[in-house]
DNA sequence: CTGTTAGCGCTTTCAC
DNA sequence: GTGAAAGCGCTAACAG
């Protein structure tokens, strides 16, 4: 009715050994204690022999859970979610789990993903902020179904699962305040793509733009490339080419900042002179431009506090009520404006 | 003998709709022309209503394949693994499949995800390249155990798996003995942290840096910083700050080359006349410096072998025998050196 | 068209 | 200390 697949199984090698499968088990997942140390060798060397792998499926459908963690991320490539994903992984390498990071970009893969969160995939996971498409509505059923979560989200409250939140917008509007109050006009604003599109997302930097530029009844001034360097460039160099170019540039990332440093200066300009730049994300490779890089995010890159509280959910007995953290966002002036 | 999860299950679907399991599994799986239009409406509504989800371990315990594939790199952040990923993402979501990205830098994950795709997690793998840690034998074993596999390898043999081949070697010596004769003295080479602590690896671009300076009779000049841009300036820096300063860089990467390029013009040096400057990888970024990167790689980055290799894989009903193909590399020149 | 049933491979009481 | 046996939740013959 079900042909083999090829693979030995538990009863392959409890045959080889002579033994039961019971034994098998017990004997691979560590409950030594009960089992003599004479059938514990032949076992071992069974196994060894058979080159046998305990089927994960099966295994986790019996235990009811999978020794893994799930991070979902946006997209790839982010500076920020890649140190996430780092810290991650050397948690759960602690605690002897596994990490698998899924990628979310349109609304299939967000469906998708749910559907795999639900199917328990994982024992728990960590959705990193601004991953689209994934609502509110399906987080909560997710949690509700017992999946330990974190969420980094300034929208979302805590429900079942736990927010980790990053104040950018009075962080962001301090610091496109700072360019009016140095005396800029014309400030450009280099997007996301998502942002320029016109598509969904976390708004809180380009809205932090536009009030602030309408308090200042400074014109708005938007071009995409905050998710790509070379992109970024390309906007900054047309930008400065034209006319009425802008006199400072608020960057939605410090990616595109640094970029906007390099065209300015490629064009001969002075920074912050002729072009002040600001960014977003405090990232190590603002303090290597020339000059420094001024920045709105953390004092320093740190996601531990996301990934203890997963752990300590995945261990807690009883599933604690939703947390609400906060990692501190502000202004860091450097040089560059 | 086997408490609830408080997750429902088919038979709750089933109950709930007043028809047994099995056709809820029919409605579930699509198989729906075997259905009645109005008992497959009963069984919809009853899976909403509980929020029901299949359960994937059971599933791929019963059906015997994951609809998932998995990914294998050696580091987060490097930009062509980031391309590879995007590729094998999009190609994957046109299959149905599902992407789990796993990161090996150390023996313990090496092992770990040995197992775990020993045990089902996937069911195929792509083993991106200079992932360290991962021996031909237990790949061997794994494509042995039928597991479809592609790996990006110069060493590995095909045997049960397919290898993708990055000629490096030749393209490298290329590029530095090009240093040499445009009249270059004192080559340095910015490498990758495990090469520069003498860790294992893929030893190419180095191989071929000190075969090169051999020749030529030059002096051996070896930093870190091919992993990080930061470090990468602030080595490059130092090196020119240096009364026996280097009058060309060879870098690991073409992040480091940036950054090698930045750290001259910062330090009041022209590239090429004072400092040239190759790299590898052939990034997009390396158009936009100035002057424009030279560089050693493939004419664009491109992974669609790669990726259909795993589906064709994946799709065969017998196992194709290793297939071997190799992805064209050379010097690309363009000003910085 | 729908239900019955036999497992997938593993873990875990419960006897012996 | 070890084995027999009962499922975990699902799918896929097979019967009707």
């Amino acid at each position: 009715m079900q042909q083999r697949t090829g693979r030995p199984t538990s009863r392959d090698v409890a045959a080889l050994a002579g033994v039961s499968v019971a034994t098998v088990s017990y004997v691979l997942t560590g409950r030594a204690t009960k089992v003599g140390a004479e059938t514990r060798q032949r076992v071992l060397e069974a196994a060894r022999q058979l080159d046998y792998a305990p089927n994960q499926s099966a295994r986790s459908l019996r235990r009811r859970k999978t020794e893994r963690i799930c991070l979902v991320v946006g997209s790839i490539g982010v500076p920020a979610y890649d140190q996430l994903a780092r810290e991650l992984h050397d948690k759960a390498d602690e605690e002897g789990h596994g990490v698998l990071t899924i990628v979310v970009n349109n609304a299939q893969r967000a469906a998708q993903t749910i559907e795999l969160l639900h199917q328990r995939i994982a024992d728990g996971a960590v959705i990193a902020s601004s991953v689209p498409f994934l609502d509110g509505d399906a987080l909560r059923a997710l949690a509700r179904s017992g999946l330990p979560l974190v969420v980094m989200s300034n929208e979302l409250e805590p429900e079942g699962f736990d927010v980790v939140r990053a104040p950018e917008r009075p962080a962001c509007t301090e610091a496109v305040d700072h360019l009016f109050a140095i005396g800029r006009k014309r400030v450009a604003y280099v997007g996301h793509h998502r942002e320029v599109s016109g598509d969904s997302g976390n708004h809180e930097r380009l809205a932090a733009y536009e009030d602030s530029i309408q308090r200042h009844g400074a014109k708005r001034i938007v071009v995409d490339g905050a998710d790509d360097r070379v992109v970024a460039y390309r906007a900054v160099e047309n930008l400065l080419r034209q006319k009425d170019k802008p006199d400072a540039i608020f960057a939605a990332s410090d990616r595109a900042a640094i970029s906007a440093i390099w065209a300015a200066r490629d064009a001969g300009l002075a920074v912050p002179t002729d072009l002040a730049v600001v960014g977003v994300g405090n990232l190590e490779d603002g303090l290597i431009t020339k000059p420094p890089l001024s920045t709105v995010g953390p004092p320093q890159l740190d996601f531990s506090a996301t990934t203890s509280m997963l752990f300590e959910r995945l261990a807690a007995t009883d599933p604690p009520a939703g947390r609400e953290v906060t990692t501190p966002w502000s202004f860091i002036q450097r040089e560059s404006a």
